[in-house]
RNA sequence: GCGAGCGUGGCCAAGUGGUCAAGGCGCCUGGCUGUGGCCCAGGAGAUCACGGGUUCGAAUCCCGUCGCUCGCCCCA
């Protein structure tokens, strides 16, 4: 039997009412801060992500869906939503619009992982992103944005992290002193850190290892080795996000893993931070459009992935609408009437009625059986005494009450 | 890529060498020839993940494979 693949799933009926939530309450978020939705190809030119994500990092190096497409094309499975946007915004010259471009998505990303709680092969984000300006004020509306979102969904656990990590002026020097600081304790880091020393040193400061994670506390800070660009907005992004009144606490390990951000980055993490858990990052990526061979064209953005919202949705019992659902079954009685049945549930729905047509082919007793295994309210019963006299009657299922009307009398009750 | 645990009907699950499989949920039917929720009765549905081995005999022991889950790396 075919399964569905490692680290996809299905979407069953049950669990949509989790997506339509959280779409709803993005949409509304983004649409209030003028943002505009953008839809992008679900693959795109491998080179896109090459340059843009970075060529050392583990999403370009061992996790994207790679492939040769029939006209021997190099072509790669989305494996982040941020680059597509920025391909998206010079094709289409979006810097001849008023800017900045405010946009939002929501997409299916591609890694290549080995999937466990909360991270999955093909998983789902909704993100947005302000492209056109540098000003600390996007950040602070970006981010704000982003915890709004988390509130209004009902997520109350969770914590705001900021940092900056400079900029191409600032953050080389910066990597060096962090370099030869962790290369002074060389002996004592753990064999995962020794490769990051040569190959992602910021990453050093988040290992999760006890020595390791010692050593960060007195290791530089990369806000301490600011230029004076990028001191003066982190500066201005910390008044204005106390001006907004966003809970935000500075933390100077926060690294992000892919090459392109610039200053600001944050994150949002439920308190009893685990594994898999962060439920929301972005930062700043100033320098990604020319690495695109754009014009030089600040952006700041983010993005977070639904399948861990819903994660953590349920593991903080936020109550989620039911999707809305038939108010009405109908019954026949007896093969004369199930014309008469069918017609009735066309009426009804052209009335705007919710109506789940029971086929007839079982008895009024299993049509009843279904009704209330479906937690239908209302079952309207048809059969030759109704054909006949041209009614319907109307079964009330929580009251056990019924009443045989007029069919046009029934059908003007319905409205619409 | 590395490490750990697990794999019995759609779901949950008993059974740990000897009637090839209990029970529960769910589904269908009947008890009530046109009426639900409770109850009662019945039914459909399992090559016990797959392959090999040990044994007179395996769901049950051993090996391999595949799959799932959790963790590491990394990320949403």
């Amino acid at each position: 039997m075919y399964r569905a693949p490692r680290g996809t799933a299905d979407r069953l009926p049950d669990r949509q009412k989790y997506w339509r939530y959280i779409e709803s309450k993005a949409v509304a978020l983004a649409q209030q801060y003028g943002f505009g939705r953008v839809d992008t190809p679900v693959f795109e030119d491998s080179g896109l992500f090459v340059r843009s994500v970075g060529e050392g990092t583990d999403i370009v190096e061992k996790e994207m869906y790679t492939f040769q497409d029939r006209g021997s094309d190099s072509i790669t499975l989305r494996p982040e939503g941020t680059a597509p946007v920025c391909r998206a915004y010079l094709e289409h010259g979006m810097h001849n619009l008023p800017q900045p471009v405010r946009l939002y998505y929501f997409c299916p990303v591609f890694r290549y992982e080995r999937p466990q709680a909360g991270r999955f092969r093909q998983h789902h984000q909704f993100g947005a992103e302000v492209i056109g300006d540098a000003d600390p004020s996007v950040d602070a509306e970006v981010i704000e944005l982003a915890w709004r979102l988390m509130l209004s969904l009902g997520l109350r656990d969770i914590q705001l992290l900021i940092n900056s990590i400079g900029d191409q002026q600032c953050r080389p020097g910066y990597v060096e002193r962090l370099k030869a600081y962790y290369t002074g304790y060389h002996d004592q880091l753990c064999a995962d850190c020794r490769q990051r020393l040569t190959r992602n040193p910021l990453r050093l400061l988040d290992c999760k290892v006890e020595a390791c994670h010692a050593l960060g506390q007195a290791a530089p800070r990369s806000v301490d080795h600011l230029c004076a660009e990028c001191q003066a907005h982190w500066e201005q992004l910390q008044g204005y996000l106390k001006h907004m009144e966003l809970p935000f606490q500075v933390d100077h390990r926060l690294v992000r893993g892919l090459d392109y951000y610039t200053r600001t980055v944050f994150e949002v993490q439920p308190l009893d931070a685990g594994g898999q858990s962060t439920i929301c990052g972005g930062g700043r990526y100033d320098a990604l459009m020319e690495q695109l061979d754009g014009r030089p064209t600040p952006g700041i953005g983010f993005a977070t992935g639904m399948e861990r919202l819903i994660l953590n949705l349920e593991r903080s019992g936020v109550a989620v609408p039911e999707e809305p659902s038939p108010r009405y079954l109908v019954a026949s009685v007896g093969d004369g009437a199930r014309p008469a049945a069918l017609e009735l549930a066309s009426r009804m729905r052209r009335a705007s009625a919710g109506a789940i047509l029971s086929s007839g082919a079982r008895t009024l007793r299993g049509q009843m059986r279904q009704a209330n295994a479906l937690n239908i309210p209302f079952v309207a019963i048809i059969g030759d005494d109704e054909v006949r006299d041209g009614t319907v009657a109307i079964r009330d299922m929580t009251a056990s009450t019924q009443q045989t009307l007029p069919l046009a009398e029934f059908l003007a009750s319905l409205g619409g």
